[in-house]
RNA sequence: GGGGAGAUGCCCGAGCGGCCAAUGGGAGCAGGCUGUAAACCUGCCGGCUUCGGCCUACGGAGGUUCGAAUCCUUCUCUCCCCA
């Protein structure tokens, strides 16, 4: 499919918007030597990024390089968002505890449907290809593949800094997770990629798509390596499986709620990474933390009012700022409290299970041992009290789980 | 191919025949203090329970024993050393 001439802003320009925020890019001078000639030639540039197929809950530590690509299709480049299916049906053996589950290919199509829904969020879809890599990897013979692994060597493999730890302090490397950049490295070669994005720990893999793509004859990508979000936590890198995440598909009062979480030295970097602020607005941010002229919360809370709005709109922002004050900062009950349906009278153990408020009744229990819980603004000392369900009484466990009930 | 070490709750890691639902740390949850920040203090942290207990758990399967996370056999997996 021809792609017809297009018109591209100056690259001079291109550079200045597309280097911004990044971490590494390797290298510029070869970006400006690609962009000059989609400039002349009309042709966008195919820009790539690969994703798990097995976690299609996109965070913004995501989003922090989705939102780059973004900045490349607002270029008239092409984006291809490449899901790992191939490698995610095999199953990756890495970190031994974490044994991945084998992926099905309903699965995966599953998965990728779920990917599309989120990442349309940020991206455009018309200027969005979403590929399989099983679609080369899964038709290759062996002997092809073999002819793939001859072009690395172990000794290389071995200068990748995670690989080498944990080869010397005797932990498990299967050969497969071993082959796992090799097969990421083709996969550039297979999309003809000009440019991969990536977080800075894809740094090494980067790098052997450029080596790799030289070995079939190509010309070398360039690598984007872009900043890891601090999770929540504000100590881990920000991922699922340690929960310190900030879903783009959270409701606004969640992604509100999470980011006021948030330790007060990530303020700036959050600003930074995850929102269109200004760069002068955000140095002022940093003096003002700086100098404690303003309390930090108020430059949380706008924070958290940009996130929302990224991913939802202003008016969301506006409410979820209003609940958080209520409910948080008064004491009180926010507007859309979810509703909760109860036939009939009930054990208040599970009421609290029922709601989902605890996951088991033995929590339940110390949830009201603990004097976690209210209702109606009484807190609940007896587990074994029986509740008689009002209409629209209000249900408090902890300070974040609250409920509506609801008498059927 | 030979020899050695090991697999414990979300993670790390003690226990080495009964006192073990299992010491300790981390993470997490709840309470206090606050700004749902950090730091700090307190409690909880397998499930069910008529609150007396009961059930499930120490890699898998068998066995010894009144009794096993702890002993034996075997299987699976991991690491180290030698070839």
């Amino acid at each position: 499919m021809n792609q017809a001439r297009q018109k591209f802003p100056p690259v001079k320009d291109q550079m200045d918007l597309l280097l911004r925020g990044t971490s590494e890019v390797i290298s510029a001078e070869e970006l400006e030597k690609k962009l000059l000639r989609s400039f002349t030639t009309g042709t966008p540039l195919i820009v790539k990024q690969g994703f798990d197929p097995s976690a299609p809950d996109l965070h913004i530590g995501h989003a922090v390089s989705i939102r780059k690509l973004r900045q490349f299709q607002q270029l008239g480049h092409t984006v291809t968002f490449l899901i790992g299916d191939f490698t995610g049906m095999v199953g990756d053996p890495s970190g031994k505890s974490k044994t991945r589950p084998r992926l099905s290919r309903a699965d995966v199509l599953r998965n990728a449907e779920t990917y599309k829904a989120q990442v349309f969020k940020i991206l455009d879809p018309e200027a969005t290809v979403i590929r399989f890599n099983s679609e080369w990897h899964g038709t290759r013979d062996i002997y092809q593949f073999l002819e793939l692994t001859g072009k690395h060597t172990v000794a290389r493999m071995l200068e990748r800094d995670d690989f080498l730890k944990r080869y010397q302090t005797g932990e498990t490397i299967s050969i497969l997770e071993f082959l796992y950049p090799l097969l990421q490295a083709y996969d550039s070669v297979a999309l003809r990629a000009d440019v991969e994005l990536g977080g800075t720990d894809q740094k090494y893999n980067l790098l052997l798509g450029r080596k790799i793509q030289e070995e079939y004859g190509l010309e070398a990508q360039v690598a984007f390596m872009m900043p890891i979000l601090i999770g929540t936590d504000g100590k881990e890198k920000m991922s699922k499986s340690l929960g310190n995440y900030v879903a783009i598909s959270d409701p606004p009062d969640e992604i509100y709620g999470r980011v006021m979480s948030i330790p007060d030295n990530l303020i700036v970097q959050y600003f930074t990474l995850a929102t269109d602020a200004p760069s002068f607005e955000i140095l002022k941010v940093e003096e003002d933390l700086k100098t404690g002229r303003v309390n930090p919360m108020e430059h949380k809370k706008r924070l958290a009012r940009e996130m929302v709005g990224l991913y939802h709109s202003q008016k969301a922002a506006k409410l979820a700022d209003d609940n958080f004050r209520v409910r948080f900062q008064d004491g009180g009950i926010p507007q859309d409290v979810p509703d909760l349906f109860i036939t009939g009278d009930i054990n208040i153990i599970d009421l609290l299970v029922k709601a989902g408020a605890t996951s088991s009744k033995s929590e339940a229990r110390r949830k009201i041992e603990e004097g976690a819980v209210y209702l109606e603004e009484q807190k609940i000392t007896d587990f074994r009290q029986a509740i008689q369900v009002q209409n629209d009484q209000i249900l408090k466990v902890g300070k974040r789980k609250i409920f509506r009930l609801k008498k059927v």
